[in-house]
RNA sequence: GCCCAUAUAGCUCAGGGGUAGAGCACUUCCUUGGUAAGGAAGAGGUCGUCGGUUCAAUUCCGACUAUGGGCUCCA
């Protein structure tokens, strides 16, 4: 006789066991028919799950986010059912749900094309029109390889022979094909519907490179067209601002083949990229920081001497020269400790915090290149704090307020923080690690910072927090990091005298708060869309005259400007007033100002935003000072305030 | 590095076994026009590189390089 008790408190008494379904359908035959799954005392189960107890249970439906999640799992199951349909010879191997969809690895000789796609697609959309019923079964392991085995789905088998003998299985089955599966999944297949394969991928059977390359299919799968709709809108959205299609667009940079990852900076995106420059050398010169410069090719001794070779030597470019052999620097830490190791240093200089903008090369693989957001040479806001253990704690959090500050000033404010603790491969004793996350995680602790731990993330010689911050469309970028060393400094024999007399390594703090320039640069572009902040942007200001006749007017204007510091341009080709409006505007030049006779006569300006606000006439005095407050208040006070 | 795709004018792209086309940009001329494209003419390309097949390759095939999407990696 179980009573089973529904979200709202109310019970429902029954004679004998009943499904989740049974139960759904006895509330009402809507909920009968949306229902994808259910909650029984905290459990995800199918609709066919049996109650032969009193228990608790919620019925899942595309209303929920578990409902989505369902749609999309068994959105996964359809394709690879299509594909087996199409394909019988593709093997499957995994499906699982990731964010906005799923994907499905294959094993499969000739490789998919786009057109393949096209016709799975197409196939899943009849599967999913006859609303095909997916039926739960249960099966013993061993009973389970056989069956796999016996229709050649050999990744399957493999999969269930790591499974514990004694476990039971599931099987879910929906007409001719059967998967195992965890599940659960929902009732029939028309419930799918709104869904769109997206891209063909290769990925390594089970992530690990040393195994066979699989065929991966990536889908999106929502619980309406609505939510689908909007979700190709957004990706439409995000790829017009894509940093390298709008710094093309902006005259900003380019790569070129003879020097894959490595940036050519054009005039503005130099001019954006030394605003940052600056504003960092100010901040962290207030922050009591001494910026530093070191060499960049370095003998590799001292990488051997550091480690990095050993962990890292593939990834860094080598020069032969006269029987030696150098690097060019992928790291500026082992520069900084041979600054800290040029005489005798004593407690009482520590903290000391050194700062570099460290220009750093690094081999990455050629297929991990991105734009300019993964690169083979890119400059770091890097810099190392030496200080002693005791020190640890405070200086994290005098960091993380900083980190904070700056990422406020560009527009950022909602940050993640993840601490990654010991990898299986690094250096450094076992109670050094303990010592390290625990002084991380204190820190973050002492902040009240909401964070998450990543087990075995952390860099070879140390744990660390990374910072990432989230866009104005909701993307997550890592950009800052902490990072705590108890090791390198011993490797390359740094030291300070304590006030005991005794000599002792100091601790080394690795921080970074926009990681790479080029890196940060392209979020920036992709979170404004190449509207960049008006101390940010290349022009600030663009002077337009109506005729010639005001050429004089506009040159005295741009120069009066420019003396002030403002990054003040004139356009005074002859082209009329509304193509140069236009390409101002396309420009994302923050402020127009408009020169024709009735401005030389008044003595006002017009101004005009590129978003098309008409500020309308004013005094210079006036639009200097929103100018000048807009630039210090680092946006937050705009002029058309 | 691995899988798939792509590489045509400065940019965005079309085309196709018989040595190339559009729009925009560019140059010149006309136009002096009041807030997102004024008009006309002109110039511009060994079709990524190197091989192969063919009477003939930019087109088909292969390798390489780079780019894009993933995988792996990210000190």
């Amino acid at each position: 006789m179980p009573s089973i008790t529904l979200p709202d408190g109310s019970q429902r008494d029954y004679k004998d066991a009943v499904s989740v379904y049974d139960v759904a359908s006895d509330i009402g035959p809507g909920l009968a028919k949306a229902a994808l799954g259910g909650f029984i005392d905290g459990e995800l189960v199918d609709t066919s799950a049996v109650m032969e107890n009193d228990a608790q249970l919620s019925i899942v439906t595309s209303r929920d986010e578990q409902g989505l999640h369902l749609i999309r799992h068994s959105t996964a199951h359809l394709m690879a059912q299509a594909v087996k349909q199409l394909y019988p010879e593709a093997q499957v191997t995994i499906g699982p749900v990731i964010e906005d969809g799923f994907f499905y690895d294959f094993a499969y000789e000739k490789s998919f094309t786009p057109d393949d796609l096209e016709a799975i697609e197409k196939r899943m959309a009849e599967l999913a029109k006859n609303a095909i019923p997916i039926e739960r079964s249960e099966i013993s392991r061993n009973d389970a390889v056989a069956y796999f085995d016996s229709i050649s789905e050999d990744y399957k088998a493999e999969i269930i022979r790591d499974i514990p003998a004694e476990e039971i299985l599931s099987l879910y089955k929906q007409d001719d094909f059967t998967d195992l599966c965890r599940g659960p999944h929902v009732p029939h297949t028309g419930h799918l519907g709104h869904f769109k394969l997206m891209k063909l991928a290769g990925a390594y059977w089970r992530g690990d490179s040393d195994n066979a390359m699989l065929q991966r299919i990536y889908g999106t799968a929502w619980a309406n067209k609505k939510d689908l709709k909007a979700h190709l809108h957004n990706l439409e959205e995000a790829e017009k601002r894509d940093h390298r299609k709008i710094g093309k667009q902006l005259d900003l940079f380019h790569l070129q083949d003879e020097a894959p990852g490595m940036v050519f900076w054009h005039p503005d995106g130099w001019t954006i990229y030394q605003a940052i420059e600056q504003y960092m050398r100010q901040r962290q010169h207030e922050q009591g920081y001494k910026e530093v410069r070191t060499p960049q090719v370095v003998d590799m001794s001292l990488w051997e001497k550091s480690g990095h070779a050993d962990k890292f030597g593939d990834d860094m470019f080598t020069i032969d020269v006269d029987d030696k052999s150098f690097a060019l620097k992928p790291m500026n830490c082992p520069c900084h400790v041979q600054l800290f190791n040029q005489g005798l240093r004593s407690y009482r200089e520590l903290p000391l915090r050194l700062a570099e903008f460290g220009s750093c090369h690094r081999n990455e693989l050629s297929g991990a290149l991105h734009g300019i957001m993964r690169v083979r040479g890119f400059v770091q806001d890097d810099g190392h704090i030496f200080c002693t253990e005791d020190q640890i704690q405070q200086e994290s959090a005098i960091f993380i307020d900083f980190l904070h500050s700056v990422y406020k000033d560009f527009g950022f404010t909602e940050v993640i923080y993840r601490l990654s603790t010991r990898p299986a491969n690094r250096v450094g004793s076992d109670e050094s690690w303990d010592k390290s996350e625990k002084a991380l995680a204190d820190a973050l602790d002492a902040k009240n910072l909401d964070w998450k731990e990543l087990p075995g993330e952390g860099a070879f010689y140390g744990p660390k927090i990374e910072f990432s911050l989230k866009d104005c469309i909701g993307r997550v970028w890592q950009c800052g990091t902490l990072q705590v060393d108890f090791s390198m400094p011993e490797r390359l024999d740094a030291s300070f005298v304590d006030s005991e007399g005794e000599r002792r390594a100091p601790v080394m703090l690795h921080r970074a708060i926009l990681g790479s320039f080029e890196r940060f640069l392209g979020i920036l572009i992709e979170n404004y869309e190449g509207k960049m902040p008006l101390w940010l942007a290349p022009t600030q200001v663009r002077i337009i005259n109506i005729t010639d006749k005001q050429q004089d007017f506009c040159k005295n204007l741009e120069k009066t400007l420019a003396d002030q510091g403002f990054r003040a341009h004139s356009d005074l080709r002859n082209e009329k007033i509304g193509l140069k409006i236009r390409e101002a505007t396309l420009g994302r030049v923050p402020y127009m100002i408009v020169i024709g006779d009735k401005e030389i006569e008044s003595g006002k300006v017009s101004v005009r935003t590129r978003d098309a606000a008409e500020l309308g006439p004013m005094d210079l005095d006036t639009l200097v000072s929103g100018l000048t407050l807009e630039i210090t208040s680092r946006g937050r006070k705009p002029l058309e305030d």
